[in-house]
DNA sequence: TCCAGATGCGCAATCGATTGCGCATCGAGC
DNA sequence: GCTCGATGCGCAATCGATTGCGCATCTGGA
């Protein structure tokens, strides 16, 4: 079946192999018949070009490499979906990797990618400074665009969300809601959202006249959720999470413990993956752009491809949004 | 960087390519020496063996396609991890693709599969019945086994998890809590799970003398179990769900609608995604032997790259284990 | 009728790695 | 000293598709 070579195509037509190329492809001089002919041999012989013969000799492969830290996440699914459908309508692959947010997996990962022929790699930087060595060095071979998160400073092109303004909005929406203090649950400053966001709810705290009473840093997960409440002695009035997962786990463990949202105290989560609207009370979060996100990243790549690796280092910031739940609803803020 | 090419390699060494490429790979005859030499050389050069040349003599890339209808869905990002991780055992890299539970999608990531000459395809087949077409024309070409779904009944190497089993743990768990009245809301007959789970909780519940007095179908996902839940007009003992994503969807609608579980009902789900620890109360659940299922795939697969893909069909199914959590938790079970 | 330019197509090189074949060299045995 | 076998390595073909070059044919204009 998919054994059918180029040069059958062109035994069957009666042409040569480089003819039955042009009549495919449609680049060079070929009659108008010929290339009907070929053609209609092709689709009867059922001929599906092989790609690794193409890639080898265009150098290329139309293909890009996506590789992320934890393909579990869903907010990280929700990206690659959204890469992924960017990319097949211009004509492009996507081939996916997980780095399981170890930094040497990420970096072999990396060395694969590039040995496959990726025309690309949209990453999403498993740490701030470890995915450094390889982001430098894979950047020198291949157009990369980092999603998210990011490695060092100006090392690659960024396109990520404005953090600033997403802790800006809960902050505004909880001091709205009569929120006087706050504890902050979010990632450690292995990464750059989790640098950034923490950093900007605090500043936006300040700014709403909210004090945060506490502060319990960890990984992008439920557990740190979890510990973040477990942790904490007093229930303050609102706890603000650096995204959906932690928020999830702390959600919990407050229910555990028998304390009721958002009656007594309010939770946000960051990012709005599908796990805010799952429980009860939805989870009141920051949306993430998506798919403006991978729309710009693909753009940033397909800009390197044309214009060439070089040229100055983009960053860009997308606005997100709010989406209000259950965890902060007025109507049951205090009953 | 990754430009150096076998023939710099065999330059800088002062040998030809081909003596070159027996002293990286090993094979045929070259003194130890040589085989130093050029080692030494490429690594100082750091040379990276392009894998499309590679591929394109072998005819093989020492890959695996892996495609699933829902990457966002946490049980099969389990599998890809598992699956990911017992190929890496062995020095193969992985693929992944998403058919967005769409057949003509599914057929198309296929082609593009094989155009990429994989050696092998790990799928869970969108729809027991209309990915029939593409998995029997995929399985003439290369090694496939199919995960967790399944097409058609004899097309394809199979390998899953004892539904039959599974929905008897859970039966019998709800009946030893003094269930006499079960819901049932599941995937709907486009899966082979979706059938099998129905029909197996069907005939469990008869066993532990239960009466299903209500049952609702749709895809696997938090809507079919928020429907599910409001459609029904009575709340029954236990609410059975087909899923994780089914059973989160139905234990929300309840609380949403002041219903208490364990206490009025008790709810379980299947597949022991991590879905079920992070809600509260937890949810029981069918805890699938994910590294099982993804061994024997992997046995499968590399039994037919080795003794070629005629031969027998296979189907292999796992023992899944019962996980309690709050959902069915007897010491709240009448509050 | 003849020539210039255009058109159609085959030939062969090319991408990078692998491998069968054959030549040259070396050592051992007689 | 000669032969035989083993060993080391280079040559060139090969995988499949693309493409520059050049030959042959055709067309139109003078």
């Amino acid at each position: 079946m998919s054994k059918v070579t180029l040069s059958d195509v062109a035994r069957a037509s009666g042409v040569s192999v480089g003819t039955a190329s042009r009549a495919m492809t449609g680049r060079g001089r070929v009659s108008a018949d010929t290339v009907e002919r070929v053609r209609t041999v092709a689709e009867g012989l059922g001929y599906e070009p092989n790609v690794i013969g193409r890639a080898l000799r265009l150098g290329s492969s139309a293909t890009i490499g996506m590789l992320v830290p934890h393909l579990e996440n869903p907010f990280f699914a929700d990206l690659i979906r959204a890469v992924e459908s960017e990319l097949h309508r211009q004509g492009y692959q996507l081939i996916i990797a997980d780095s399981h947010g170890d930094v040497a997996v990420e970096a072999r990962r990396l060395r694969l990618l590039l040995a496959r022929r990726v025309d690309g790699v949209v990453i999403v930087p498993a740490d701030v400074d470890g995915s450094i060595p390889a982001v430098r060095s894979t950047v020198e071979d291949v157009p990369l665009v980092q999603v998210d998160r990011r490695a060092g400073h100006d090392l690659a092109d960024h396109v990520g969300v404005d953090n600033g303004l997403g802790m800006r909005l809960i902050a505004r929406h909880l001091a709205g809601l009569g929120a006087g203090t706050a504890l902050y649950i979010g990632g450690d400053d292995a990464t750059a959202p989790g640098r950034e966001r923490a950093a900007a709810f605090q500043r936006a705290a300040e700014g709403e006249g909210m004090t945060v009473v506490g502060t319990c840093r960890g990984r992008f997960d439920f557990e740190t959720g979890v510990e973040g409440v477990r942790r904490s002695r007093l229930i303050p009035d609102a706890i603000v999470c650096g995204d959906d997962m932690i928020a999830l786990g702390a959600l919990g463990q407050l229910q555990r413990q028998g304390v009721r949202v958002p009656a007594q105290t309010m939770v946000t989560g960051f990012d709005g993956t599908v796990l805010a609207t799952v429980v009860e009370p939805t989870v009141t979060t920051v949306q993430q752009p998506v798919a403006d996100i991978a729309r710009a990243a693909i753009e940033a790549l397909r800009g390197r491809l044309e214009r060439g690796t070089a040229g100055p280092v983009a960053q860009q910031e997308f606005p997100p949004s709010l989406r209000v739940g259950g965890t902060t609803d007025p109507l049951h803020r205090r009953d």
